[in-house]
DNA sequence: CATGTTCTAGAGGGTACTCTCCATATTAAT
DNA sequence: ATTAATATGGAGAGTACCCTCTAGAACATG
């Protein structure tokens, strides 16, 4: 008993990602969401409380659409060696297939407006980082390597490492090179080889 | 024969890194700079020629204060391999001496408005980035890490890395740990040993 | 002291964006 | 058909910011 949508709340989200990728956050503003999808600047509030949870939705859409194959990688191959591999090269590929939503992901949540999220997106962002700090804490015992230190290698061996690369070659607007995923893997084997 | 400034360029400069490093670069409006400094919002543009301007002269003289020491330590040391491990180590402890002014490095060029720069400011960006590929494609020569991925693998070692590495803890908020010079000499290490 | 130069001081126009509001349209269920 | 619920469509108030412009203050030099 309700009139039908004429804009699903999906296709406001893509044409955010789009001006994120091309603008960067600060693009993403309501009018040029609205304008871009032909809707008017009245019909995004009727779907997100304000341009903070926009912002928040377009973040979490699509870091949720990153971890969901990062996770899988991370328990793939034999043993947790072979996972890391495989995690650093999911980190490389998915970007070279979705390089709008990298371009994204490479700004962080900071410069999405995360100090003003609503409470339930900041929630959903937290579980989403502890689950992160979990798989590769779990990772970092697996592989013998104790202490702060230890842990700290393994993030930077399996998360920041990768998204280093694709950070290097996106921002300069370049694709990523072919070699990209064998070179994202030697580097990652490499920091995981206990000092 | 002139009236003396009352506000110096550097003066001006220091509260736009300072409104940078809490704000991020699009906190650093021609207003909230002369807010900082008490100085009326005419006065900023006797000095710049517009926003675009000062926020590349307040990029380049922040990359430029932090490349001096870092072509310096690449050099330092015995040999190559203890060039990058000095390099490494630099960027970590400059951040940790300049924490304001490494939370501004980990933007980019591209969020302080780069596309809008001046002719010369651009030109002065390009010959920074110049240097530093001369330098770790001189590091990759020395070591015997020939190719394209040869390269990229050296950059990841000596620039990438560590500045991952920064980037973790600042932008939670925190200080770099008591280890961090440590962790990323050591990782860099990793990275330099010839796959 | 007179002069020319550089700077301060701050008002205000122009622009872009966020968000509100309300009349109107469309649909499902009664 | 009526009604309740939900959406559109778009005008416009409020705000923030960039930048310009003019008047005059402060100083070194002749």
């Amino acid at each position: 008993m309700a009139r039908p949508p004429r804009f699903e709340i999906s296709q406001l989200l893509d044409a955010a990602v789009r001006l994120a990728a091309e603008h960067g956050p600060s693009g993403v503003t309501m009018s040029a969401v609205a304008q871009a999808v032909g809707a008017p600047s009245g019909s995004l509030y009727h779907r997100f409380a304000g341009r903070p949870a926009l912002l928040a939705e377009v973040w979490l859409r699509t870091v949720e659409g990153f971890q969901e194959g990062y996770f899988a990688a991370l328990r793939s191959g034999d043993g947790p060696r072979a996972g890391g591999r495989a995690a650093s090269r999911h980190v490389v590929a998915w970007s070279r297939t979705h390089p709008q939503e990298a371009a994204l992901l490479l700004y962080g949540a900071h410069e999405f407006g995360r100090d003003d999220w609503p409470e339930e997106q900041l929630r959903r962002a937290d579980e989403g980082n502890m689950r992160v700090r979990a798989a590769v804490a779990a990772l970092a015992g697996a592989l013998g390597l104790h202490g702060e230190l230890g842990l700290e290698r393994v993030s930077l061996a399996v998360v920041d490492l990768p998204l280093s690369l694709v950070r290097r070659h996106l921002r300069g607007g370049e694709p990523l090179p072919a070699h990209a995923e064998e070179l994202a893997e030697q580097c990652t084997d490499a920091l995981l080889t206990a000092g």
